[in-house]
DNA sequence: CCGCATCCGACTTGATACTG
DNA sequence: CAGTATCAAGTCGGATGCGG
Protein backbone atom coordinates (compact mmCIF):
# COMPACT_ATOMS: atom_id res chain seq x y z
CA UNK A 1 0.00 0.00 0.00
CA UNK A 2 1.96 3.22 -0.89
CA UNK A 3 1.93 6.61 1.18
CA UNK A 4 -0.25 8.10 -0.78
CA UNK A 5 -3.82 5.83 -0.42
CA UNK A 6 -6.68 7.77 -0.14
CA UNK A 7 -9.67 6.60 2.01
CA UNK A 8 -13.03 7.90 1.65
CA UNK A 9 -13.81 6.57 5.20
CA UNK A 10 -11.12 5.54 8.37
CA UNK A 11 -12.47 2.18 8.68
CA UNK A 12 -10.48 1.23 5.31
CA UNK A 13 -7.63 1.93 7.25
CA UNK A 14 -8.21 -0.43 9.53
CA UNK A 15 -9.09 -2.99 7.21
CA UNK A 16 -6.03 -2.48 5.22
CA UNK A 17 -4.30 -3.36 8.26
CA UNK A 18 -5.97 -5.96 10.10
CA UNK A 19 -8.35 -7.50 7.17
CA UNK A 20 -8.68 -10.78 5.53
CA UNK A 21 -8.91 -14.36 7.08
CA UNK A 22 -6.04 -14.47 9.04
CA UNK A 23 -4.53 -11.29 10.43
CA UNK A 24 -6.87 -10.25 13.49
CA UNK A 25 -6.37 -14.27 14.54
CA UNK A 26 -2.38 -13.86 14.42
CA UNK A 27 -2.81 -10.40 16.40
CA UNK A 28 -4.94 -11.80 18.68
CA UNK A 29 -2.49 -15.27 19.62
CA UNK A 30 0.41 -13.07 19.97
CA UNK A 31 -1.44 -10.80 22.65
CA UNK A 32 -0.42 -13.54 24.94
CA UNK A 33 3.20 -12.64 24.66
CA UNK A 34 5.79 -13.54 21.95
CA UNK A 35 5.49 -16.39 19.88
CA UNK A 36 7.86 -18.69 17.73
CA UNK A 37 6.70 -19.33 13.96
CA UNK A 38 5.94 -22.68 14.47
CA UNK A 39 4.03 -21.68 17.72
CA UNK A 40 1.81 -19.72 15.41
CA UNK A 41 1.73 -22.43 12.92
CA UNK A 42 0.47 -24.43 15.73
CA UNK A 43 -1.81 -22.35 17.31
CA UNK A 44 -3.81 -21.31 13.80
CA UNK A 45 -4.01 -25.06 12.34
CA UNK A 46 -5.16 -24.08 8.82
CA UNK A 47 -3.09 -21.40 7.56
CA UNK A 48 0.08 -22.20 5.52
CA UNK A 49 3.61 -21.98 6.26
CA UNK A 50 3.02 -19.03 3.13
CA UNK A 51 0.02 -17.97 4.34
CA UNK A 52 1.64 -17.57 7.62
CA UNK A 53 4.98 -16.01 6.68
CA UNK A 54 3.17 -13.37 4.50
CA UNK A 55 0.91 -11.86 6.59
CA UNK A 56 3.61 -11.49 9.34
CA UNK A 57 5.68 -9.67 6.68
CA UNK A 58 2.87 -7.50 5.98
CA UNK A 59 2.29 -7.34 9.79
CA UNK A 60 5.73 -6.44 10.38
CA UNK A 61 5.51 -3.38 7.39
CA UNK A 62 2.33 -1.71 9.45
CA UNK A 63 4.72 -2.04 12.47
CA UNK A 64 2.38 -3.77 14.15
CA UNK A 65 4.77 -7.40 14.58
CA UNK A 66 7.89 -7.19 15.45
CA UNK A 67 10.51 -10.05 14.14
CA UNK A 68 13.64 -11.08 16.00
CA UNK A 69 15.88 -13.63 14.60
CA UNK A 70 18.65 -15.40 16.65
CA UNK A 71 21.84 -15.93 15.41
CA UNK A 72 21.51 -20.13 15.96
CA UNK A 73 21.27 -23.35 14.50
CA UNK A 74 18.90 -24.15 13.80
CA UNK A 75 17.18 -21.01 13.55
CA UNK A 76 14.87 -19.28 15.84
CA UNK A 77 12.35 -16.39 15.17
CA UNK A 78 10.43 -15.21 17.54
CA UNK A 79 7.36 -12.84 16.77
CA UNK A 80 5.60 -10.15 19.40
CA UNK A 81 3.18 -7.02 18.79
CA UNK A 82 4.82 -3.73 18.46
CA UNK A 83 3.72 -0.95 20.89
CA UNK A 84 1.55 0.38 18.22
CA UNK A 85 0.10 -3.44 17.38
CA UNK A 86 -1.11 -3.79 21.00
CA UNK A 87 -3.17 -0.56 20.15
CA UNK A 88 -5.31 -2.88 18.10
CA UNK A 89 -6.12 -5.06 21.76
CA UNK A 90 -9.37 -3.14 22.20
CA UNK A 91 -10.68 -3.81 18.74
CA UNK A 92 -9.50 -7.28 19.01
CA UNK A 93 -11.18 -8.11 22.49
CA UNK A 94 -14.47 -6.52 21.60
CA UNK A 95 -14.67 -8.66 17.91
CA UNK A 96 -13.65 -11.79 20.54
CA UNK A 97 -16.45 -10.89 22.62
CA UNK A 98 -18.87 -10.05 20.03
CA UNK A 99 -18.22 -13.76 18.19
CA UNK A 100 -18.89 -15.34 21.27
CA UNK A 101 -22.14 -14.23 21.69
CA UNK A 102 -22.90 -14.54 17.94
CA UNK A 103 -22.12 -17.80 18.36
CA UNK A 104 -24.36 -18.49 21.13
CA UNK A 105 -26.96 -16.83 19.14
CA UNK A 106 -26.21 -19.27 16.18
CA UNK A 107 -26.52 -21.97 18.48
CA UNK A 108 -30.41 -20.78 19.78
CA UNK A 109 -31.25 -20.61 16.59
CA UNK A 110 -30.49 -23.70 15.31
CA UNK A 111 -32.44 -25.32 18.00
CA UNK B 1 -21.70 -21.04 5.76
CA UNK B 2 -23.39 -23.61 7.13
CA UNK B 3 -24.83 -23.81 10.93
CA UNK B 4 -22.73 -26.52 12.22
CA UNK B 5 -18.79 -24.63 11.85
CA UNK B 6 -16.42 -24.94 14.16
CA UNK B 7 -14.40 -21.88 15.17
CA UNK B 8 -10.67 -22.45 16.86
CA UNK B 9 -11.37 -18.81 18.06
CA UNK B 10 -14.61 -16.49 18.37
CA UNK B 11 -12.70 -13.57 16.03
CA UNK B 12 -12.73 -16.04 13.22
CA UNK B 13 -17.04 -15.62 14.07
CA UNK B 14 -16.97 -11.99 13.75
CA UNK B 15 -14.49 -12.01 10.69
CA UNK B 16 -17.03 -14.16 8.74
CA UNK B 17 -20.27 -11.70 9.63
CA UNK B 18 -18.36 -8.20 9.01
CA UNK B 19 -15.26 -9.27 7.56
CA UNK B 20 -14.27 -8.48 3.78
CA UNK B 21 -13.34 -5.22 1.92
CA UNK B 22 -16.99 -3.96 1.88
CA UNK B 23 -19.30 -5.23 5.22
CA UNK B 24 -17.91 -2.86 7.81
CA UNK B 25 -18.09 -0.05 5.41
CA UNK B 26 -21.62 -0.56 4.79
CA UNK B 27 -22.62 -1.00 8.61
CA UNK B 28 -20.50 2.33 9.03
CA UNK B 29 -23.44 4.60 6.87
CA UNK B 30 -26.15 2.50 7.80
CA UNK B 31 -25.44 3.37 11.37
CA UNK B 32 -26.65 7.23 10.62
CA UNK B 33 -29.57 5.66 9.58
CA UNK B 34 -31.78 3.95 6.74
CA UNK B 35 -30.59 4.53 3.37
CA UNK B 36 -31.73 3.34 -0.14
CA UNK B 37 -29.90 1.56 -2.60
CA UNK B 38 -28.36 4.18 -4.33
CA UNK B 39 -28.16 6.15 -1.56
CA UNK B 40 -25.41 3.53 -0.43
CA UNK B 41 -24.16 3.00 -3.90
CA UNK B 42 -22.94 6.91 -3.75
CA UNK B 43 -21.52 7.04 0.00
CA UNK B 44 -19.63 4.03 -1.52
CA UNK B 45 -18.25 5.17 -4.33
CA UNK B 46 -16.08 2.11 -5.36
CA UNK B 47 -18.17 -0.84 -5.50
CA UNK B 48 -20.22 -2.23 -8.28
CA UNK B 49 -23.84 -2.55 -7.99
CA UNK B 50 -23.08 -6.13 -8.10
CA UNK B 51 -20.85 -6.21 -4.94
CA UNK B 52 -23.25 -4.14 -2.94
CA UNK B 53 -26.48 -6.40 -3.88
CA UNK B 54 -24.04 -9.32 -2.85
CA UNK B 55 -22.98 -7.96 0.73
CA UNK B 56 -26.61 -6.38 1.50
CA UNK B 57 -27.91 -9.94 0.98
CA UNK B 58 -25.24 -11.78 3.03
CA UNK B 59 -25.94 -9.11 5.56
CA UNK B 60 -29.38 -9.67 5.56
CA UNK B 61 -29.32 -13.23 5.67
CA UNK B 62 -26.96 -12.94 8.96
CA UNK B 63 -29.87 -10.39 10.80
CA UNK B 64 -27.45 -7.35 10.62
CA UNK B 65 -29.44 -5.03 8.42
CA UNK B 66 -33.10 -5.12 7.44
CA UNK B 67 -34.46 -4.85 4.16
CA UNK B 68 -37.79 -2.68 3.32
CA UNK B 69 -39.49 -3.09 -0.27
CA UNK B 70 -42.37 -0.63 -0.95
CA UNK B 71 -44.35 -1.88 -3.78
CA UNK B 72 -43.82 1.46 -5.68
CA UNK B 73 -43.35 2.37 -9.10
CA UNK B 74 -40.14 3.41 -9.63
CA UNK B 75 -39.25 0.75 -7.09
CA UNK B 76 -37.63 2.14 -3.73
CA UNK B 77 -35.61 -0.45 -1.08
CA UNK B 78 -34.32 0.70 2.30
CA UNK B 79 -32.03 -0.58 4.36
CA UNK B 80 -31.37 -0.47 7.92
CA UNK B 81 -29.63 -2.03 10.81
CA UNK B 82 -31.61 -4.39 12.94
CA UNK B 83 -31.34 -4.69 16.76
CA UNK B 84 -28.63 -7.33 16.45
CA UNK B 85 -26.83 -5.40 13.38
CA UNK B 86 -26.47 -1.89 16.03
CA UNK B 87 -24.70 -4.36 18.49
CA UNK B 88 -21.43 -4.36 15.76
CA UNK B 89 -21.56 -0.11 16.38
CA UNK B 90 -18.48 -0.46 19.03
CA UNK B 91 -16.70 -2.67 17.03
CA UNK B 92 -16.94 -0.25 13.96
CA UNK B 93 -16.90 2.73 16.26
CA UNK B 94 -13.09 1.55 17.18
CA UNK B 95 -12.06 0.84 13.90
CA UNK B 96 -12.92 4.02 12.64
CA UNK B 97 -11.00 5.57 15.91
CA UNK B 98 -7.51 3.60 15.17
CA UNK B 99 -7.94 4.03 11.70
CA UNK B 100 -8.08 8.23 11.87
CA UNK B 101 -4.87 7.56 14.02
CA UNK B 102 -3.32 5.36 11.67
CA UNK B 103 -3.45 7.41 8.86
CA UNK B 104 -2.18 10.44 11.07
CA UNK B 105 0.79 8.00 11.84
CA UNK B 106 1.61 7.66 8.11
CA UNK B 107 1.31 11.29 6.97
CA UNK B 108 4.75 11.73 9.74
CA UNK B 109 6.51 8.78 8.89
CA UNK B 110 6.05 9.66 5.15
CA UNK B 111 6.68 13.32 5.74
C1' DC C 1 13.73 -24.54 12.14
C1' DC C 2 12.31 -20.93 9.41
C1' DG C 3 11.16 -19.47 5.20
C1' DC C 4 11.39 -18.35 -0.03
C1' DA C 5 9.95 -19.58 -4.96
C1' DT C 6 7.06 -21.60 -8.17
C1' DC C 7 3.06 -23.36 -9.94
C1' DC C 8 -1.82 -24.03 -10.01
C1' DG C 9 -6.80 -24.16 -9.01
C1' DA C 10 -10.65 -21.97 -6.69
C1' DC C 11 -12.84 -18.26 -5.24
C1' DT C 12 -13.68 -13.18 -5.30
C1' DT C 13 -14.32 -9.11 -7.50
C1' DG C 14 -15.11 -6.20 -11.39
C1' DA C 15 -16.96 -4.27 -16.13
C1' DT C 16 -20.57 -4.23 -18.88
C1' DA C 17 -25.01 -4.95 -20.63
C1' DC C 18 -29.70 -5.84 -19.79
C1' DT C 19 -34.59 -6.17 -17.10
C1' DG C 20 -39.15 -5.23 -14.41
C1' DC D 1 -34.55 2.59 -9.07
C1' DA D 2 -32.94 -1.59 -7.94
C1' DG D 3 -31.47 -5.08 -9.32
C1' DT D 4 -29.70 -9.86 -12.72
C1' DA D 5 -26.67 -12.11 -16.12
C1' DT D 6 -22.56 -12.86 -18.22
C1' DC D 7 -17.87 -12.84 -18.88
C1' DA D 8 -13.18 -11.48 -17.68
C1' DA D 9 -9.59 -10.22 -14.41
C1' DG D 10 -7.56 -10.46 -10.03
C1' DT D 11 -6.59 -12.30 -5.57
C1' DC D 12 -6.34 -15.96 -2.25
C1' DG D 13 -4.74 -19.98 -0.66
C1' DG D 14 -2.63 -24.54 -1.00
C1' DA D 15 1.05 -28.10 -2.56
C1' DT D 16 5.50 -28.90 -3.36
C1' DG D 17 10.40 -28.38 -3.57
C1' DC D 18 14.63 -25.88 -2.29
C1' DG D 19 17.94 -23.09 0.75
C1' DG D 20 20.45 -20.94 4.88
Amino acid sequence: MPDGKIYNIPIEATIEVMGGKWKSIIIYHLQEGTKRFNELKRLIPNITQKMLTQQLRELEQDEIVNRYVYAEVPPKVEYSLTEYGKTLQDILDQMCSWGIRHIEKQKKAKG
